[in-house]
DNA sequence: CATGAATGAGAATTCATTCAT
DNA sequence: TATGAATGAATTCTCATTCAT
C-alpha cells in the first residue's frame, strides 16, 4: 500500500521549507551569519537538526535559497517603484529610501548581501543578488537618461554604485541607532546623493527637484 | 658577556613580524578570512604555528594588524592626494580612482573591510578603518563644500557613500575581471557618479569640468 | 507525529551521562588529572570527543561532576555511620575506616580532592567538598565533645586535620600496597590515631576502649 | 688554549644553578606549578629559557630540586627541634608548630607537597619527601613511646597522619588568611590535635601538660 | 656559555553532517 | 518522516625543548 500524501502533509512540507528558510533569515538578521548554526536554525524552527537536511542538502544551499529569497522580495518591491509613473528622480529617490529603510531594520541581514564569502556557493549567489539590484535600478537610470532627465552616464556602473552607496548606510551603525529621526535624515541623506549623481548638471535644468540638503529645499528652489 | 644578536639576525626578526602581517594580507586577499588560518600563514611565510604566536598574542591581534596596515598606507596616498592644490572635483576624483585602481588588485581584502564579524576585536577595528576613510573623503567634500564647488550637503553620508560607492567596484568582479580597459573604465564611471553627486547642482556652473560619462562629456555640456 | 525514543535509547542517553562521568573518574584514580584529557575520556566510555560535549559543556564541568559525584557518594556513608547509635569514639573510628579503605582503592582519585589547581572552577568544587568532609566529621566530635567523652576542642580544626590524617594514607602507597593485611593495619591505625586525637585525657577515664595500638590493648593498659 | 674556568665563574655557575631553582620556588609558593613555566623561571632569574637547559636537563628534574631542596632545608630545622633536650611532647608541638608557621606563609608550594603527579619523576620525589617528613616526626614518637611518654602505637603511621594532618592546614586557606592571629590559632589547634593523637591515654598520666583546648596550656603546667 | 626564535606535538572546543531508531 | 546522538575533522592556542648564532 503506497503512501499517499494528504494535501494537509504537503502543505506541512512545503510550509516546513519556508519556516527553515525564515527561522534562518531570522537569525542572520538578528546576529550574522556566524549566530545562523545549523542547531540553532533548527531550534528556531522547532525542528531537529537532522530535519533540515531533509529540506536543504546542505547549509550553504539553506542560506543561498535565504538570500534568494529575501532579495526576491526586495526586488519585487523596487522594481514596483521603478516601474511607476513619476519622474525618474522621483522613482529613483523612492526606490533608494524604501530599500535603505527596510535595510536599517535588519543590519546583520544587510551584511549577508556583502559579506565575507562564508562558503563559495553562497557566494555566488550573493553576487547574482547584487547584480539583480543593480539591474532594476539601472532601469531608472535608464529611463531617466533616455528621456533627458538623467545626465549621460554608465548606467550599469551607476546602478552598482548606488547599490554600493546605501550599501554603506547598512554597515554603519551596527550598534542600534538609536532615533528614529537620526534614520530618516540617513535615508534621506542617501537618496539625495543618488540622485544628485544621477541627475548630474542636469540638477539646474529641472529646478527645484533636488533639494540640495536635508533642511534647505526651498531656498534651492528660489534661485 | 651577554651574546649580541647578529644583525642578520634582527633583520630576519623585524622581518618576520612583517612577512606574517603580508603573508596573512596576501591570503586574505586570495580567498579571504575564511582561508587564512594560523596554520595557512604560519605555512605562508614558512613557520610553524607556534612561532605566529611569538610575534602575535592572538589571531585576532594578527588580523587587526593587517587591516590597520592596509588602511594605513591607503590613507595616506589618499591624504596626500586630497591636500593636493587642485580643485576639489579634480582632487576627489583623483582620490577615488587612486583607491578604486588598487582595491580592485586584491578584492578579498576589500572585503575584509566590510566583512562579517568574525571576531568582535577585528570588527572594531574595522569600524575604525571606515571611518578613517570616510574622514579623508569629507575632507574634500567639505574643502568643495565650503568654496561653493559641491552642492550643499551632509558631507558625512556623503563621504560614507563615497565610501560604500566604490566599495561596490571592489566586491563586483570577484572573478578575476578580464580586461586592464574593463578596470580602466570602471573606474572612471565610479569617480564620475561620485564627483557628480559631490557637485550636484552646481555642476552646470561649473561648467564642462565634469565629464557625463567616459567619452561624450562634449555631449552632455550642450544642453 | 512525533517519533518516540525508544526506551533503551533512553536508557543509553542516561547511561552515557553516568558513563562519562565513571571513565573520568577511573581515568583520574588510575592516573591523576593528568591522564584524563577528553580525548582519553571519550575513548574509554568510547564515544568521540565532541560526544562528550553533548553532555558537559566543558572539560572542567565534568571534573566537577566527577568530584561531587564521588564525594556525595562517600559523604552519604559517613553520615549514615555518624547518625548511629554507637558511642562518638565508636562511629568516630568506623567513618575514619570506612572512608580510608575505600579511598586506598584509588589513591589517585583521592589526589584529586587535594590537588593543585588545576582549573579555577575544579578547585573551588574541590574545596566545598573537603569543607563537607570536614563538616560531616566535625558532627561526631561536637557530639562527643558535648557528651564528655572527647576531651575539648576546636571540633572544626580537628575535623580538618583528620581529614588530612587520612589523607595521608590515600597519598602514600602510590605504588600498589602489596598485601590486604597491611591495609588493614594501616587503617586500624590511621582511626586509632584520630580516636586519640579526639579523645584527649579522656582516654584514661573511658577505660579501654581504645587499643593504643593495633594489637596490644590489654597489655597497653596495664603500665 | 684550553680555557681554564676562573673561580668567579665557577662561582656564578653554581650561583646561576641556586638561583634558577630559587626563581622556581618562588613561582610555585606565589602562584603554583601551573605559574612555574620554563618561560617564567627564566624572566624571573634573568636569563633565557635556553640557559635553564644547561643547568637542568628538563623541567621535571628541575622541580625536583625544589622539591628536594626545600625539604632538606625543612628537615634541618626540625631535626634539630626534636633532637633538643625537651620532653618528647614539647618537641612535637615545637616541630608541628614551627613546619606549619611557615606553610602558611607559602600555601602554594606546601601543595607542591602533596600535588597532583604533573609529572612521574616529580611525583616520585614527592612522595620521598613525604617520608623525610615522616622519618623526622617518627624520631620523636619513638622517642617519647620509649620513654614510656607517649602511648603505644604504631610510630610510622602516626608520623604520616601528623604530615598528613598538619597539610590540611596549608591547603584550607588558599585564599590569603586574613589575620596573624587566626593563623596563630590555626597552628596551635593542629599541633594540640598532633600532640592529643601521640599522647592516648598517658594523658591523664602526665598531668595537665596538655590543654585539652587552645588557651590554657601554661597556667596549668607548673603546678 | 648564553640567547631566544623556532619547533611541533598536543589540548580543548566547535559544528556540519550522518544514521540508527 | 523525524529525531538528535554521534561523528571527526578542523581550529586556535600552549609550552617544553632544541639549536644556530
Amino acid at each position: 500500500m503506497a503512501y499517499r500524501r494528504s494535501p494537509l502533509m504537503q502543505e506541512r512540507l512545503a510550509d516546513n521549507r519556508q519556516r527553515i528558510v525564515l527561522a534562518a533569515r531570522r537569525l542572520i538578521a538578528a546576529g550574522g551569519f556566524r549566530e545562523a548554526s545549523i542547531a540553532a536554525v533548527a531550534a528556531e524552527v522547532g525542528l531537529s537538526t537532522g530535519a533540515i537536511y531533509r529540506y536543504f542538502p546542505s547549509k550553504a544551499e539553506l542560506f543561498v535559497e535565504v538570500l534568494t529569497n529575501a532579495v526576491a522580495h526586495e526586488i519585487a518591491i523596487l522594481s514596483a517603484i521603478i516601474a511607476g509613473p513619476d519622474t525618474a528622480t522621483q522613482r529613483l529617490r523612492a526606490a533608494v529610501e524604501s530599500f535603505a529603510s527596510r535595510a536599517l531594520e535588519g543590519p546583520h541581514l544587510a551584511y549577508a548581501f556583502i559579506a565575507e564569502p562564508i562558503d563559495p556557493e553562497v557566494d555566488a549567489a550573493r553576487i547574482i543578488c547584487r547584480q539583480q539590484f543593480g539591474e532594476v535600478f539601472e532601469k531608472v537610470l535608464k529611463s531617466g537618461v533616455k528621456s533627458g532627465e538623467f545626465a549621460s552616464q554608465s548606467t550599469e556602473i551607476s546602478a552598482a554604485c548606488i547599490v554600493g552607496a546605501f550599501t554603506e548606510a547598512l554597515i554603519r551603525p551596527v550598534a542600534p541607532t538609536a532615533k528614529t529621526s537620526d534614520k530618516k535624515k540617513l535615508i534621506k541623506a542617501i537618496a539625495d546623493f543618488c540622485v544628485r549623481a544621477a541627475l548630474g548638471d542636469n540638477a539646474a535644468k529641472i529646478g527645484p527637484g533636488l533639494p540640495a540638503n536635508n533642511s534647505k529645499r526651498v531656498s534651492s528652489r528660489k534661485a
